[in-house]
DNA sequence: GCGGCGTGGATTGTCAACAATTTGGTCAGC
DNA sequence: GCTGACCAAATTGTTGACAATCCACGCCGC
């Protein structure tokens, strides 16, 4: 996994490990963070334990309370949805701007990705599928080049993961989500700019749509 | 200015300050920010210097090499369009936001702003001007509710705020600008989402265009 | 009972000393 | 004069100890 040499763990290691934590779950909303376990934990001083929390604050992964510790950051229906708005305005200008910047390599990449994508969906494997779709989207920031967009996106996305499962699992949406990423696919390859937005457009209202339907569902139906 | 009690400044404080400090200019791209000396110069430990250049670091305002140091980061030409288009889709999806949540007095303190900043713009009082300028969007940001958007774009135009005298100082530009926001403002008013982000778009890619226009200047005519 | 009031344990905040690393300069040898 | 090794100063990285704070719990008086 990580390197052997085992190098002293540094501060931006455990950030990562912690946000991967996070993200991943093993680590629930509103949990308490406290500095000495987590210390202990990761093997480090409590310095490093300390700037990572910081740094997680700043990103939005973790709250901060003074004198009070840290907890993983809850966040809210509504807040899911406007991240979720937000991600749809920066994936759309970056779909375009990969539409214009598209080369041959590149879209011998994307086509790969859609292959992947498209067995994944056969095989009824949906966790691949998940994969593919981070996959694909990481490709096309790629090719944009934007390092500013991507950024933004990564951290958008960090909040994100833990409720994309809800959207994947729907029925039928594995088939719709490849039909609206094979059309953005199809336009950035051709190099046409308007078409890679409209197309990234409709898929990310799509999903932002069923995410909103999945937080009423989980809201009106229980658990 | 800040508390009189003078509560022990805290690491957040720094943080603030020293945010404030880099995007005034006061500390310049690539100047090294050596933590003893920062500690001395606000009366601080240098534990809390260490987490705030840690944040900063993470805001993309600092950049920090192992056992090398902090220096302020320095945004290249390239990055500066990206930042500004990617604020460019954001603000765009808040104004329709604003225009589909404006209410009366929220109606009442747009009228306002756009009451000063024409004062402004007859006064020829630019860094009034400027300030106006930053208060509407930031009002106009408020009436959306929009925290994840108002947060990305905090950071962004911190890393714009040095750039943005350029254009603000191009002769014509507070009164195009000045006709600009007030579309943007009518619309809002109006409660019209679709023309709110049309205008806000013209609005914006104008700016774009003219900091565009203004980087080439520099970049070929010295300094 | 029950509401205020310490009190102790757990946890975070602060600090200073020490270790490790980088960097720039000096000097010997070729 | 140039190259390279070596040394010293400056700076960052690491650690542990101690202080300050919060919180839950039990106690006392009513």
């Amino acid at each position: 996994m990580t390197k052997l040499p085992s190098r002293p763990a540094t501060a931006s290691d455990v950030t990562s490990r912690l946000r991967e934590a996070i993200t991943r779950g093993r680590l629930t909303p509103n949990e308490r963070l406290i500095e000495a376990d987590l210390a202990g934990q990761y093997r480090v001083n409590r310095a490093h334990i300390r700037t990572a929390l910081a740094m997680l604050d700043q990103e939005g992964l973790v709250v901060r309370e003074r004198n009070r510790g840290a907890r993983v950051r809850a966040i809210s229906d509504a807040e899911a949805l406007e991240i979720a708005g937000t991600r749809l305005v920066i994936e759309t200008m970056v779909a375009r701007q990969a539409a214009e910047r598209i080369d041959a390599a590149a879209r011998k990449a994307l086509r790969a990705v859609e292959a992947d994508m498209r067995a994944a969906v056969a095989a009824e494997d949906y966790g691949r599928f998940s994969e593919c779709n981070a996959a694909l989207h990481r490709e096309i920031q790629g090719i944009a080049g934007n390092a500013t967009a991507t950024r933004i996106l990564d951290t958008l996305k960090s909040h994100l993961v833990r409720l994309q499962y809800r959207v994947i699992l729907l029925p039928g949406r594995p088939q719709s989500s490849l039909a609206e990423h094979r059309a953005v696919i199809d336009a950035i390859c051709k190099g046409d700019g308007a078409a890679a937005e409209k197309a990234m457009r409709r898929h990310m209202e799509s999903f932002t749509r069923l995410l909103a339907q999945a937080i009423d569902a989980v809201r009106h139906g229980g658990i």
